[in-house]
DNA sequence: TTATAAATACCGACCGGTTGGTATGTTGTC
DNA sequence: GACAACATACCAACCGGTCGGTATTTATAA
């Protein structure tokens, strides 16, 4: 049905854009490690920059799939849904770092300035998961009555958070310190959610 | 004194880097930027990972000489400190975003995995301006009473903040959403220290 | 059902420009 | 005259992208 070099081209983007970066990456080495021609290549991306903004975008759905599956959503209260979601983030720090680390958090920081087409597809990658976070805690600042944080700001923030824990993990060569600054984005919610005089825990 | 075309090939790593990413950035371009000669460059690095390593380290020293001379030091509270350091943070973030983000920050997304030194060079730049951190953290800590924290974890952690709050301010292409997330930066720290039925706000 | 036209998927040699790096000067200073 | 600090010319490898061609699938109509 649909074209097979397409599909392995994109999944060899991912694996070797997390690794090397986007502009490191060779038209070659990707064809390479995806198992195609060049040909093929430019038949379905009429540029690199055209495969990089399309990878971005199955990057979103491949993602959104993974979260709209997950278990986190099998809650009650919705501040228990958001510190799942967080546990769950938690979770899926293991392995490779280039495993669990994020592709288009990665590309936007080389083309931000230069691939206006490329930086738009990773914008809309990262804020349309936080979006997938925005309704549980709007529920959450409701039920809990926090006044003082918008829901669109604090699921931006969920995401700052774990971009920056994955910097941090490459920088130490050690996934243990991303894990350490997802603990600290989870006690964040916490505190947010059940302190400084706020009517009720239960209401 | 010091060598010319060294400080001036530096200097242009900063602003290049920035914008476009490390291997998007050629040796002919800094060269131009810096108005040097190749055959300069090479005298003084004897390869384009070797002027990323350096650069890195100058980026640690022009920074800790940036922090060091900042007002955030001249308050008698710990706590207010680190407040005023992250207002600081705040402050920095104005004008066009290549001039605020990280250059170490940036550098090691494309290079953990391919450089080691290069890696090792960011890493000693984000846990060496968190060290500067810690004796305030740690003194709050004890003044405040708070526990289930380190001072190390807390001071990495107002790192990965900030630079998550530039991968999201380059994908917005928007400095504003980095101002808001190191608002939230904030108010993690005045919730962890003032919050969940500690002994007292003033000793 | 089958002949055929048209579109799609893919191949791999090739191209001009750019890349990081080198080899060999030249110049100024102690 | 020794040595550092540059400048100039050059190179082989690699880069993204093109192009003429072929294989395979799909559409159409007799």
């Amino acid at each position: 049905m649909k074209p097979n070099a397409r599909a392995k081209l994109l999944d060899a983007a991912f694996g070797t854009i997390r690794e090397r970066g986007y502009a490191a990456t060779s038209v070659d080495e990707l064809c390479a490690r995806a198992g195609v021609t060049k040909g093929a290549f430019f038949h379905h991306f009429k540029s690199k920059d055209a495969l990089a903004a399309a990878a971005a975008d199955h990057w979103s759905q491949t993602t959104a799939s993974l979260f709209a599956s997950a278990p986190y959503h099998d809650h009650a209260d919705p501040l228990a849904r958001i510190l799942a979601y967080i546990d769950f983030r938690k979770d899926l720090v293991r392995g490779e770092i280039a495993e669990f680390t994020c592709l288009v958090g990665t590309m936007v920081q080389e083309a931000y300035e230069t691939a206006p087409d490329i930086r738009g597809a990773c914008w809309r990658s990262i804020s349309g998961h936080a979006q997938t976070l925005e309704e549980d805690i709007q529920a959450a600042i409701e039920k809990y009555h926090v006044n003082g944080v918008t829901a669109e700001s604090l699921a931006l923030y969920t995401q700052a958070t774990i971009q920056g824990a994955f910097i941090l993990a490459k920088a130490k060569n050690d996934a243990g310190v991303a894990i350490d600054m997802i603990d600290h984005l989870k006690r964040y919610v916490e505190l947010l959610f059940t302190c400084k005089g706020r009517e009720g825990r239960r209401p």
